[in-house]
DNA sequence: CCCTAAAGTCGCCGAACGCCTACAATACTC
DNA sequence: GAGTATTGTAGGCGTTCGGCGACTTTAGGG
């Protein structure tokens, strides 16, 4: 499913809490997130923060993809945080002239 | 790719901007957010705001699918918001007795 | 070498976050 | 019907966000 706002996000996050037969509560407290926090990434909440949403995520056995753009397919960067793809910026980068 | 924590989107999107040749500050207006915010982001910020991200996300013509936990497929919610899965809130409900 | 562009950092600020503790409003069981 | 569990909501609180403006650093081109 695509995930384009906030709103499918909760959705999603609801369904797969329901599909698990936990509670608000026992999701809380496996994603490490206040109850009332649950309540409110369930509704859609825009502003929540990331690194909660992708706990609560973790919590329910869920990943993300990401695809689009041309750029479908990148390599694990797991500890190769230093050294990005300089070919690609390069090559785009001869694309644009100013 | 799979993406799992902040930093995995953050190295995401400094990728998927530089291949198409954007500085921090076209990516800032692109995607209607501060230009500071972007860098932010690119370093994994855990606590950004969701909605920016989607934005961001979505202003470089990304887009996220979710899949795991045996959850794979799931029904597009845009207007069926209302009924959702009885039958395994239901299951799940039996099997956990108190 | 100078000069510009891009990227990263700092402090200030209003606004919103998320947790907590209650209290309604729905379920669902017996 | 009573009684409990699950969910939604409200106020208070300390913390943090993210935009703005200015500055430093890094990189390249003339």
């Amino acid at each position: 499913m695509q995930l384009r706002t906030p709103v499918d996000i909760g959705l999603m996050i609801r369904q797969a809490r329901r599909a698990r037969g936990m509670t608000q509560q026992d999701l809380a407290r496996a994603a490490a997130v206040g109850r009332q926090w649950i309540v409110e990434i369930e509704g859609g909440k825009p502003r929540a923060e990331l690194g909660r949403v992708l706990q609560t995520l973790g919590a329910l056995d869920l990943s993300l993809t990401i695809h689009g753009g041309g750029i479908t397919e990148l390599r694990e960067s797991e500890e190769a945080a230093e050294h990005i793809d300089l070919d690609a910026v390069l090559e785009a980068h001869r694309r644009t002239p100013p």
